[in-house]
RNA sequence: GGCGGGGUAGCUCAGUUGGUUAGAGCAGCGGAAUCAUAAUCCGGAGGUCGGUGGUUCAAAUCCACUCCCCGCUACCA
């Protein structure tokens, strides 16, 4: 094993009962782009991401497509996985809860709970939600003008009444505001802490975790006429991938707790409280920090099928490209709001800031290298306060990134990178270059060698957020792959390479041009 | 109903220990430059800072009331 210090991340994971949405993608996107920074940085990452294939859910639309449960899944998680690698994720496991692994860890840790004495069998009578796999109090209920009784969510609940196993949540009430009191990052954005903390000061019952209805499920150990109720088969699928309940095993003890769950914040409740209970009662470690991030909408409406605006992210990847993709949504939803997102916005992003800023910096730069200086970067002479000023910007990226990473500000890691880019645009106009290529060619060195040090730096701060294009500036600029592209190499320390001869630049950020067909984001009646 | 967040330029937003002409990006207008991916740089313009009333020499910033939006939560039914 490693001596480094070790960081383990996780998405959701997601419910295969239709094909991925940009939701998923935003998701696997971010949590993504969080892994690869701390790898940067020196982490052992392990990142993991997955499907959760049992319930109720999935079993009703099996039978609506006339299809068996497990046919259903088979056909739709290799559509995750592929989205995954579309993305460009570097998830270092994909877990399936329908797997054995999962099914020896998710019996392991109904057995600890209930050898710790949170178990215990009863009548259960409630209102039940297929569509949001939770139970409501009749309270949260209410009839539409259909007649229909719904919960909350407005979804539609249904009275349920049947022996199950319930867990003693109530006996967590305390336990849990003291963790919150205690990890006041718990749960971020902290506005949802607290909402969280209210939620628990209020009260908590018991929680039903098993169903006798159905049998797409986890059967729960002392009697096989009961599933786990999905949320705690889920939930451990965390523990699960971390190697439980091999506690002792090498891996388990390297990564368990978990750094961050990044989950969407209609899911904090299960995560906050929920799953630091199961995990307090089976005496596993909590993780560190759940992440909520928020929704994104498709011209301020909410993605439907309904509107008409349902939005493909293979065919939003095919349009615009993986890394402006990336880019795009950490760049422009403040992580942990809600965000917008329209085809004009995205296009406007890419043209803005990737063509324009950065990658016409590069090319304006490099092809001035390429043709006046025979491609060799050239050495730089004295600084002037000019370059000191931009070269201490590009020093200071790194740290107010991983300042900014500390809470996962993705979109400010962004922010602060493309400001030094603007800044460098601004100094690259004021030094002209390609006047000094006439008038004192040593001077328009340093400028050159500046810009590219300032493209360098970007560069590596882009890594983890457009891994294959950022990587491809690097090679332009001569970085050699492996530990010259790290963050070790950011900051006054580090300088790039002069006397290399450069490959030929060519445009690593093209412009977006609309195409004749309609965009993918337009509506489709 | 309670708690919390928010209403600032055409769009997205930043901006509170109250204090010079309220900021940024994008869009738009004018100019410069022409090394570069028709990219870049500079400049003007653009806002009764949700509304009303108050405190103050001075309020986007504090107080009261009020309108609207969002989140969590409760209750009635």
């Amino acid at each position: 094993m490693t001596d480094k210090p070790r960081y383990y991340v996780t998405t959701a994971i997601s419910y295969p009962n239709a094909p991925p949405h940009i939701g998923h993608a935003y998701e696997a996107i971010a949590t993504d782009a969080i892994a690869r920074f701390k790898r940067l940085d020196g982490y052992d990452v392990f990142f993991l991401t997955g499907t959760d294939e049992h319930g109720q859910k999935i079993l009703q639309t099996a039978a609506r497509e006339g299809v068996t449960a497990q046919t259903l899944i088979d056909r739709n998680v290799p559509r995750f996985k592929a989205m995954a690698e579309r993305l460009n994720c570097s998830n270092d496991d994909f877990i399936r809860t329908t797997e054995q692994r999962h099914y020896r860890s998710s019996i392991a840790i109904w057995e600890a709970m209930e050898k710790n004495g949170d178990i215990y069998q009863d009548k259960y009578s409630g209102w039940y939600s297929v569509r949001d796999e939770a139970f409501y109090d009749e309270s949260e209920t209410r009839l539409n003008e259909q007649g229909v009784r719904i919960g909350p969510q407005n979804t539609p609940v249904e009275w349920v009444e049947e022996e199950s196993y319930f867990f003693k949540l109530s006996a967590y009430q305390q336990k849990l505001l003291d963790l919150y009191a205690r990890v006041p990052d718990f749960v971020l954005p902290k506005e949802r802490l607290n909402e969280v903390a209210s939620f628990v000061r209020g009260g908590l019952q018991d929680l039903s975790i098993s169903r006798a209805t159905l049998n797409w499920g986890i059967p729960v150990p002392s009697n096989n006429k009961h599933v786990m109720y999905v949320w705690v088969d889920a939930l451990t699928n965390y523990i699960t991938a971390a190697g439980y309940p091999d506690t002792n095993s090498e891996k388990f003890k390297r990564y368990w707790p978990a750094d961050l769950h990044v989950i969407g914040k209609d899911i904090v409740r299960f995560h906050a409280v929920y799953w630091p209970a199961f995990l307090m009662s089976a005496g596993v470690e909590v993780p560190r920090c759940i992440f909520s991030h928020g929704f994104l909408f498709n011209r301020g409406e909410k993605m439907s099928k309904s509107t008409g605006n349902v939005v493909d992210p293979f065919s939003l990847i095919d349009d615009f490209g993986v890394d402006p993709i990336r880019y795009f949504f950490l760049r422009e939803v403040p992580f942990g709001q809600d965000g917008n997102y329209s085809h004009e916005a995205i296009a406007t992003r890419i043209n803005a800031d990737l063509a324009n800023d950065l990658g016409n910096l590069a090319q304006r730069s490099l092809s001035m290298v390429a043709r006046q200086l025979d491609g060799i970067l050239p050495k730089p002479g004295i600084y002037s306060e000019n370059d000191k000023t931009i070269l201490a910007a590009a020093d200071a990226m790194i740290i107010s990134a991983r300042e900014a990473m500390k809470t996962q500000q993705l979109h400010q890691v962004l922010n602060q990178v493309w400001a030094v880019i603007a800044d460098a645009n601004r100094y690259f106009a004021g030094e002209a270059p390609w006047a000094l290529a006439k008038t004192d060619p040593p001077r328009q060195g340093t400028v050159l060698y500046v810009t590219a040090e300032v493209l360098r730096q970007a560069a590596i701060l882009c890594l983890p957020f457009m891994p294959t294009a950022a990587g491809k500036l690097l090679d332009l600029l001569g970085v050699p792959p492996g530990d010259e592209r790290t963050f070790a190499k950011l900051g006054v320390g580090s300088r790039i390479a002069a006397g290399t001869k450069l490959p030929a630049p060519s445009p690593v950020f093209p412009r977006y041009v609309e195409p004749e067909t309609s965009p993918a984001t337009s509506p489709t009646k």
